[in-house]
DNA sequence: TGGGAGTCGTTCACATTTGAACAACAACCT
DNA sequence: AGGTTGTTGTTCAAATGTGAACGACTCCCA
């Protein structure tokens, strides 16, 4: 590698952009969720992943991955939904290193309830204001990022 | 507005692709530019900011706008920059109420002997791994979400 | 069928973030 | 001028995130 690749114009543009917009979303999203119900981000994350899953449940290890917080986070936010009531731990049958988290079917009416108001923001400051195109536009390539980033 | 608007396929897919990316991207670079400089991402985004500033300076209140941190969080990181010697208070001429954040000599190479194997990592999991029209479609999108979320 | 290597979830110490409360000061309007 | 209103930066308590260390368990191969 030769010297310092700085970016372009646009190639800065693009992520100064990124940046500072993820991170105000991420704010506002937080400040909804709070207002709302009193939940984090991650906590509703942990919850939408859950309610995806297949019988509501899915593994520590495998949930930590998906809503991309370390373990420790993830052990310390199912304690809190758990006592919240909305997930619950549950042995994890064959494997006896494993627990699962389970969402409760209090977590469940909770994320009805919350949901809407959630995606309302998403929409508002997000989704509604991108063309169909930019949203394609979007979807690939932050798969691409992602994809490399999960590779390794 | 009627019943909850829910996200169809490629809405959803946008939004959570641009999620799931952007922390995987922030986890990579905090890691990068902690094993590198002991730098955390703010910290290392109060340096560029301040470098890019007229006389390397900033208010405190504009630079924690710039940064997308909250008014304490940029005390609190200004305060460990001072200590590392890379940033030093100013009083602020003309507002007796007002503080100045300084780059110093030293913060400025800091900042010259870290940014391009930040930049590096930026290029390799996002910025080369787009087309040019993704580029564009991400400036214009995220520049509308970014206006958007910083008018209110 | 041992046993080394890897995975799992938790615990721990530590760093950081946030909003609210606050004191000092600025700005404005009458 | 005087008083009300708004800004500014800091402090504080509380919540959360992280990696390292750990004990328990699984896997896999000799």
């Amino acid at each position: 590698m030769k010297n310092p690749r700085w970016l372009d114009a646009t190639e800065m543009a693009a992520w100064r952009a990124f940046l500072s917009t993820s991170h105000l979303l991420e704010r506002r999203i937080e400040e909804q969720l709070k207002a709302a119900a009193g939940l984090t981000h991650p906590q509703y994350e942990i919850l939408v992943r859950l309610a995806d899953a297949p019988d509501r449940q899915m593994r520590m290890t495998e949930l930590a991955k998906g809503v991309v917080v370390s373990k420790s986070a993830l052990t310390y936010q199912i304690t809190q939904l758990e006592k919240a009531g909305l997930v619950r731990r549950a042995h994890c049958p064959g494997d006896d290193r494993g627990v699962l988290a389970v969402l409760t079917d209090e977590g469940v009416r909770c994320l009805e309830r919350v949901a809407p108001g959630h995606l309302e923001v998403v929409r508002a400051f997000l989704i509604d204001r991108l063309s169909r195109a930019e949203l394609r536009a979007m979807i690939s390539a932050m798969r691409k990022t992602e994809a490399a980033l999960r590779a390794t």
